[in-house]
DNA sequence: CCCGTAGTTTACGTTAACGTAAAGGTTGTG
DNA sequence: CACAACCTTTACGTTAACGTAAACTACGGG
């Protein structure tokens, strides 16, 4: 069974990005696809790399940031001082992350205020 | 009654924030401070909006996101235009947000689950 | 054989958000 | 009065994340 294939471009468009960037990301250091010839070819899992960096630029993340991400997920290490560092890296993740939810939070409910405040001004006008 | 004044440095200090930041945000027309001779005073509501420039910083706002956020709450505009442009504009932002919150789910339960991996590789070597 | 489309490399340009350095004013303290 | 600790303005420097342009190869169709 052979594995699913992308172009450039195609992956481009369904991540509404381009191919500059892409290629950006390679050079980088966190894409690396295959080659045929000249021409990159992605798999599925360049693919999801390629989702982990949007999703992570959607929420403020530099590019650098969502590498240390995919290294902490490719640490395929048995070192017990590898593990304590990934733990800790994953905390210090995640207390990021319960931030921008609070953050989030706040925005949502003055928006809500705010809306509210302009639809009775609408009303009473 | 007189209301509170901030100085900038320990306005960049409570905000884990520099000076110069908040003279740039200044000069990007997003804060106007009094002054006293040449120094700059703060009141409280000068304050709230670095913590909103803040804030948006944390959820990868860029300033120019943040100012129109700003002019969106300072739009005492009667105009029934301006009303309806200023609910659409909510309602982008909402949508934002809740992608955002969609986003930060995903990670955190990737991240419990990378842990996971992790504490039972610990135990098992 | 020419055209259009999609890919490639190399390299310089651009924007945001400050950092950093220079050069100086003001105010309280030993 | 000297100094330390603040503040000020002006201006050039820096980094991230691409944009953009040039010059090229490969391929299927008319």
């Amino acid at each position: 069974m052979t594995v699913k294939t992308y172009t450039i471009g195609g992956l481009a468009q369904e991540f509404d990005t381009t191919t500059r960037a892409i290629r950006f990301y390679e050079d980088q250091g966190l894409i690396s696809p295959k080659r045929e010839g000249q021409k990159r070819i992605y798999n599925p899992s360049d693919r999801v790399i390629i989702k982990l960096i949007m999703r992570g630029k959607r929420l403020g993340f530099s590019l650098a940031e969502s590498k240390e991400l995919l290294e902490l997920y490719n640490s395929a290490d048995n070192n017990q001082e590898q593990h304590i560092r990934v733990i800790e890296q994953v905390r210090i993740s995640r207390e990021r992350l319960l931030q921008q939810q609070a953050d989030i939070e706040m925005m949502l409910m003055e928006l809500d205020e705010h809306e509210s405040r302009v639809i009775t001004d609408m009303k009473t006008s």
